[in-house]
RNA sequence: GCGCCAAUAGCUCAGCUGGAUAGAGCAUCGCCCUUCUAAGGCGAGGGUCCGGGGUUCGAAUCCCUGUUGGCGUACCA
């Protein structure tokens, strides 16, 4: 249950009762929990309208509500809130209904199916920093959303079809102009293996960029080649396969590193076989012009205020670009799937591009404006406040990121007290050093950039992944202790002490953090929570001991509490793709 | 040039429909382990919420304006 909703619900009909527009009744955490649990501030609201005084419309509600035995407290403050304070009793009957449901009393949100585009991996390079976000911001939301009930389909959107193909292509034809796949006269099977490794295509496509920026022949030649493997010429298609089947086993690797994993693998080559039908449906609707040899879509809107250019659907060498892919994408998408709506969780940076995509594709009559969003997130930065790179100045592989963070966390494995074998400190460096990673990201909002700092995300105090593993740990290492004396958790009494009740309180946001991360698309609501929760943990923990408590009945009530607790924050860690340790 | 976004404690960041005394973490200073994991907990100091107008009973939050910074601005993705 939700229990803002809830209260919501008894104090709007109280609302109602006293003739005031029931909208009112809005509760809301408390701002000041020195006086209260929870407040409503819809007498204020409702002053102007009912000419009364706020303190008048107040005592109206309370006194409507006053004995209701769930509250211990309703009262009112001036000007004109409303103060509310649960009955412990209540609040205990509240957690053990959630400590009883699998589901913690979360219930499902409406039936939905949504494609999620995240990751965004080019096959022609290796995964980097600048990839991090959209894949663990990504994966978070699914998580989310499928937990609410939502159909997810994600989709990682490779792209496969774009110049990079064509100039990874003329970089190797460069190299080895005898392969046959750059002979037009061949008409054998062609090799089974690559011509290439991982590790040269990793070089090649930087090697390929920059001759293409000094050399205008060597540029002009990617693009024909680019065209060429985007008509289906042979022998370039299969050179490309060869691309596609080494890139994406690096790929799934290294997701797979992350806790990253997608339902569909599918590019922008996949959408390249919707782009006549697209053109045609834009063609049909009379929204195809020539513009200096390229067709575009014209998108401004008479009521913009910010300059829309049209989108180029079609380049003036013939070729697709990302915009027609995109498009095409949501065509595949709503054949294949008829989702109710798209995501796309990419750098803030393509903010136009999508408006521009989202409008031709509400043109071509493919989706409404408000089905297709893009969430975009901001950049990683260094230290400096300038875009992340390393020490030479180059871009880091995020394998290269996750292997040093992973080290880092070791050194602090092994610095600990607890007893551990080599495999748990292993994979405890693992758990720790993505963790860190993943909550220094999240903990910030998404769509701001932010400072990306190691050294603070793994320290071993903070806001960081590990406080919240450690925490964790910790619970269940006392509920394993207690078990082994005999000792399980049961029913939860009525709270004796403030730490007590705050986290009790803690643990009632749960249902509304997740509808509010859901609808906002914000992991960073998820995080608040878990470090509020974690919070109140600590100090309950400090203050009372657990196993040694002589009240049978108080002892198995706080176990009670802190299973809860457990479970509480796995949830929420599981959905933000955070593993817990055997032991730190 | 035009447009979009941001600016909150020394640093890194939260701040949900406009509400009471703007919150965390780090850093600084001072405490708490013979007892369940001290990677923990408690306390103290630290603020012109970028400046200026406005709307409102009430503004960090909404509107206008200025400053600073980031980003985008058709044939890369």
């Amino acid at each position: 249950m939700n229990i803002k909703e809830a209260l919501t619900q008894i104090v709007s009909s109280a609302f109602s009762q006293c003739g005031y527009e029931a909208r009112l009744g809005g509760v809301a955490e408390s701002a000041r929990p020195d006086l209260c649990q929870y407040q409503c501030n819809g007498a204020l609201a409702a002053a102007k309208q009912a000419k009364k005084k706020p303190i008048i419309i107040a005592e109206e509600i309370t006194s409507c509500l006053e004995n209701d035995d769930r509250f211990s407290k309703i009262e009112t403050a001036p000007p004109g809130f409303i103060n509310i304070t649960l009955s412990d009793k209540y609040l205990a009957g509240l957690l053990n209904t959630m400590s009883g449901d699998s589901r913690l009393g979360i219930r499902k949100a409406e039936v939905k199916t949504v494609v999620v585009d995240y990751g965004g991996p080019n096959v022609a390079k290796p995964l980097h920093v600048g990839h991090l976000r959209s894949a663990i911001i990504g994966q978070s939301l699914c998580n989310l959303a499928r937990f609410l009930g939502y159909n997810v389909i994600s989709d990682v959107h490779l792209g496969d079809w774009g110049l990079q193909m064509g100039l990874v292509i003329s970089e190797v034809e460069l190299r080895q102009p005898n392969l046959p796949y750059f002979n037009a006269e061949y008409n054998g099977e062609y090799p089974k293996e690559p011509p290439i490794t991982e590790e040269e295509l990793s070089e090649i496509y930087p090697a390929a960029a920059s001759r293409a920026k000094t050399y205008s022949e060597f540029a002009a030649r990617a693009s024909r080649a680019t065209v060429e493997l985007q008509d289906g010429l042979p022998g370039y298609r299969k050179l490309w396969e060869h691309i596609r089947e080494i890139s994406i086993s690096s790929l799934k690797r290294d997701y797979s590193r992350l806790g990253v994993s997608f339902d569909k693998w599918l590019g922008e080559s996949d959408a390249g076989k919707y782009v006549p039908k697209v053109l045609g449906l834009l063609d049909e609707k009379g929204l195809l012009a020539d513009s200096d040899g390229a067709k575009v879509v014209e998108v401004a809107l008479a009521e913009d205020r910010e300059p829309m250019p049209p989108m180029i659907v079609v380049k003036s060498d013939g070729g697709d670009n990302y915009a027609i892919t995109d498009l095409a994408s949501l065509l595949q998408r709503r054949s294949d799937w008829n989702p109710d709506e798209c995501w796309y969780i990419v750098d803030n940076r393509q903010t136009l591009h999508f408006k521009q995509v989202f409008r031709a594709a509400c043109l071509a009559g493919l989706f409404t404006q408000s089905q297709c969003t893009h969430y975009g997130f901001g950049t990683m930065n260094g230290k400096d406040g300038k875009p992340y790179k390393t020490r030479d100045g180059g871009v880091m592989r995020l394998s290269e990121l996750i292997a040093s963070v992973t080290a880092s966390a070791r050194a602090k494995v092994e610095l600990s007290s607890v007893e551990m074998s080599e495999q748990e400190m292993a994979d405890a460096a693992r758990q720790i050093g993505v963790a860190a990673l993943k909550v220094g990201d999240m903990i910030n909002h998404r769509s701001k950039d932010y400072i990306f700092d190691i050294e603070r995300f793994l320290a071993t105090d903070g806001r960081t992944g590990p406080y919240l593993q450690y925490t964790t740990v910790r619970i269940r290492s006392v509920l394993k202790k207690a078990e082994a004396s005999g000792f399980i958790p049961g029913e939860i009494l009525a709270p004796q002490s403030q730490t007590e009740r705050a986290l009790g309180l803690a643990l009632l946001t749960l249902p509304d953090t997740l509808s509010r991360a859901l609808n906002e698309k914000a992991p960073n609501i998820i995080c608040e929570a878990m470090f509020s929760i974690a919070g109140e943990l600590n100090r309950f923990y400090f203050e009372n001991k657990i196993i040694s408590c002589p009240d049978s009945s108080i002892r198995s009530s706080w176990l009670g509490l802190l299973d809860l607790t457990r479970k509480a924050l796995e949830l929420l860690l599981g959905i933000i793709g955070i593993e817990v340790p055997r032991s730190m």
